[in-house]
RNA sequence: GGCUAUGUAGCUCAGCUGGUUAGAGCACGGCACUCAUAAUGCCGGGGUCGGUGGUUCGAGUCCACCCAUAGCCA
């Protein structure tokens, strides 16, 4: 570790703002946090930024369809993606978004610098126009009869039933999407960046990154081939109305969003530098960046790598910045080996995989499937289930539990003073094993440093097996025990130390009970001795198939019909991924929460679901309110006293037993799964929920 | 349709520039152990390396064609 630390930003792909992060997004996500910690591990400097993709039609057609502006979806959604990352234990250093005025200056500081040396040209284009909606469509946005198979109801750019691709032109009948109405042809200005003024300078970059290990093969060669065909002219304008920024003397024209998005890396790390007091020079200008020699890593999935390997670095280089070090590209996601289904409940929201599942569950078993290849990542969940449990908990979990035991018992938790030569020797042959996994992390190679770490993992507990230390019982082999003892729980720990990119928070909780917290691998070179342990509790719990089941089915049921299946897609506006619809505060302020607290709760009679309660609601009196969670308390004695959270506002309505008027908030799937709402016991009755 | 990538035991993958009877983990079967969250250890069954043809003394490893899968086609 004597070597200087190297200084990287390095950013995932920009969650598109139009619908919820999903577990494909977190393939990325989780590959490139895995990627930071661990060079962080490894002693490097490494900053690490993301944001919202919050541009473009779609966001603007759905804002307009939920009766709210662009804006208010935009940080809704932000809101959302950021609270998913951070569970998901993504550490961005800054989370970001597109629409900011630091993007809007970065993006056409860049631009007037293409334009000003040539590159930008512009010329008509004839395109579909919706004439009731005034606005020109993208392919997604026509729909009509494939003119191949005469399938009704197809999209403008390909048919989903023969698979034929074919321009919008080509269809039968069409209509917009939007409106309904049928599209007409209209012309109008669109600007261009002349992308073969840059090819010179990308095949340049291209065979740099590729020598440096900056780019993988597979992308060198596709790569190749769109150089084979000619590099065409990039249209980056839309027509008014369009969510995004106007392009600079240009009224009435928007930049298409995929060029702001890239900018919006940079806008992001400059608001991190503003905040943090870090030189933003450093990395983006070429000088600077040279002479401090920083890295720009970007992490994508593979149906972004044009925008990333051409367009991208011509725009940087045409605007006399400094281009990406590397570009990281991986492979979607597919459950069960299929596409992510919403009819089978394999459509995974990150929110609901939180509300079932530990996020480090899915963290390790995507570090096991990932290599550093654009192949597709399956999550097998029967695979996961036993690979988690077997892995994390039966190997790595074990050694821990199996020794706590003893040393708690035996030697007050405390490990012993030095190992004697064979065990300190067997310590050091496990650290050599496990030194090459900071370098299988950096080149991305997850799977084979799980696949390290496991094998050093059984390799200890064979060992355990063979001194077998439950047989140690004599007062004479005391000390053999507490030797026994401490080698294994430093090797547990020096697992631990490689295992903690991958399980950021569970290594933590191992840290707790180890009492320490290595910064880097190096810190585990040497094993902990004569060190005092806290009492072992349990680190990690195996997963619960029925948990697996819970989710899947939770999936099926809180998505709504499918729209467009985007099981790997990250960014861009071809991503409109349907989620839970969002509301405005507006929506939102209309609902009348309030606290209550239970002053009579009872089983109803001839009801098997129904509780009745009587709430203490302060100004508004006392409520009676019929709630069906008997399944869950079913002592409903125990609740008088305890404040809950109900919805004053919701109409009054006549039951069988009597009327409710309200409803009580629990959370959970239903029947026994279901929790009360709790507020603190100081809060007044009839208190508003805000 | 064109192009790119992938295709090795039930599953996930290792197999470097071609060279002895093709490896690992998970799953499965048997045995052992009982310290540990039914955890662990030992032993074992299981693959004509997508298919066909070729180059070679010799191919999972090279070539051609085909098939399947995924993706890209701005």
């Amino acid at each position: 570790m004597s070597s200087t630390p190297r200084r990287i930003l390095v950013t995932c792909a920009l969650p598109y703002a139009n619908g919820p992060i999903h577990i494909g997004h977190m393939v990325e996500h989780v590959q490139g946090d895995i990627w930071v910690r661990a060079m962080r591990m490894a002693g490097h400097d490494v900053h690490f930024v993301c944001a919202d993709d919050a541009h473009g039609t779609p966001i603007m057609l759905r804002a307009q369809r939920e009766g709210i502006t662009p804006e208010q979806l935009v940080a809704a959604s932000n809101e959302a993606h950021r609270a998913d990352l951070r569970d998901f234990g993504i550490g961005y250093d800054h989370y970001s978004s597109t629409h900011t005025d630091t993007n809007r200056e970065l993006t056409a500081q860049i631009y007037t610098a293409l334009e000003k040396a040539g590159h930008v040209e512009s010329r008509p284009v004839e395109q579909f126009y919706d004439p009731d909606k005034a606005m020109f469509l993208p392919d997604r946005f026509i729909k009509g009869e494939c003119p191949h198979c005469h399938a009704k109801d197809q999209y403008g750019d390909s048919c989903e039933v023969c698979g034929k691709t074919y321009a919008p032109t080509d269809l039968i009948e069409p209509f917009s999407v939007v409106s309904g109405a049928r599209p007409v042809r209209k012309e109008s200005l669109h600007y261009f960046v002349r992308l073969a003024d840059f090819e010179p300078m990308l095949r340049e970059w291209l065979d740099e990154r590729r020598a440096a290990g900056g780019l993988q093969a597979e992308v060198v060669n596709k790569l190749a081939e769109w150089f084979a065909d000619g590099l065409r002219s990039w249209d980056i304008s839309r027509d008014a109305p369009y969510f995004g920024f106007e392009i600079p003397g240009a009224p009435g024209k928007f930049f298409y969003v995929w060029v702001d998005a890239p900018v919006g890396y940079l806008a992001a790390f400059r608001e991190l530098c503003t905040r943090e007091g870090l030189d933003f020079d450093a990395f983006v200008e070429p000088g600077a960046a040279a002479a401090a020699g920083t890295e720009l890593v970007h992490f994508i999935g593979k149906d972004i790598i044009y925008f990333h390997t051409l367009f991208w670095p011509a725009m940087l280089h045409g605007a006399g910045l400094r281009t990406p070090t590397a570009v990281h590209v991986h492979g979607f996601l597919t459950v069960d080996g299929a596409k992510m289904s919403k009819s089978r409940g394999t459509f995974i929201n990150a929110r609901t995989w939180l509300d079932h599942l530990d996020p480090e569950y899915l963290r390790y078993y995507l570090a096991s499937m990932l290599g550093p290849t654009l192949a597709d990542v399956d999550l097998d969940l029967k695979a996961f289930e036993g690979r988690v449990n077997s892995h994390l908990v039966g190997k790595w979990v074990n050694i821990a539990s199996r020794c706590a035991g003893f040393l708690h018992k035996q030697f007050g938790d405390r490990l012993a003073g030095e190992l004697r030569d064979e065990l300190a020797q067997r310590y050091t042959s496990a650290v050599q094993r496990l030194v090459p996994v900071s370098g299988l992390y950096e080149a991305r190679d997850y799977a084979a440093a799980m696949r390290t770490i496991m094998a050093v993992a059984d390799d200890t507990n064979a060992w355990i097996a063979e001194r077998a230390p439950w047989k140690m019982k004599d007062e004479a082999q005391r000390d053999d025990l507490h030797q026994v003892c401490t080698l294994a729980i430093n090797l547990f720990r020096l697992l631990g130390a490689y295992l903690k990119p991958v399980l950021p928070a569970t290594v933590a909780r191992a840290e707790e009970w180890l009492n320490e917290q290595p910064a880097l691998f190096a810190d585990v070179a040497e094993p902990l001795l004569a060190h005092q342990l806290a009492p072992f509790t349990p680190l990690l719990n195996r997963i619960d198939p029925k948990k697996i089941a819970a989710m899947t089915e939770d999936a099926k049921e809180s998505l709504k019909p499918a729209t467009v299946d985007q099981s790997g897609a990250t960014t861009g506006p071809r991503s409109p991924v349907a989620g839970p619809e969002l509301v405005s505060i507006d929506d939102f302020a209309k609902l009348d929460l309030r606290v209550g607290r239970v002053v009579a709760c009872e089983a109803v009679e001839g009801s098997d679901k129904l509780l009745r309660f009587e709430l203490d609601a302060g100004d508004l009196g006392t409520r009676q309110i019929f709630s069906g969670i008997k399944a869950a308390y079913g002592e409903p004695q125990y609740l008088v006293g305890r404040n809950v959270v109900f919805i004053a506002n919701l109409a009054p309505r006549k039951m069988r037993f009597g009327v409710s008027d309200g409803m009580i908030l629990s959370a959970g799937s239903g029947g026994e799964d279901l929790f009360l709402l709790d507020v603190d016991a100081r809060a007044k009755p009839g208190a508003e929920v805000r």
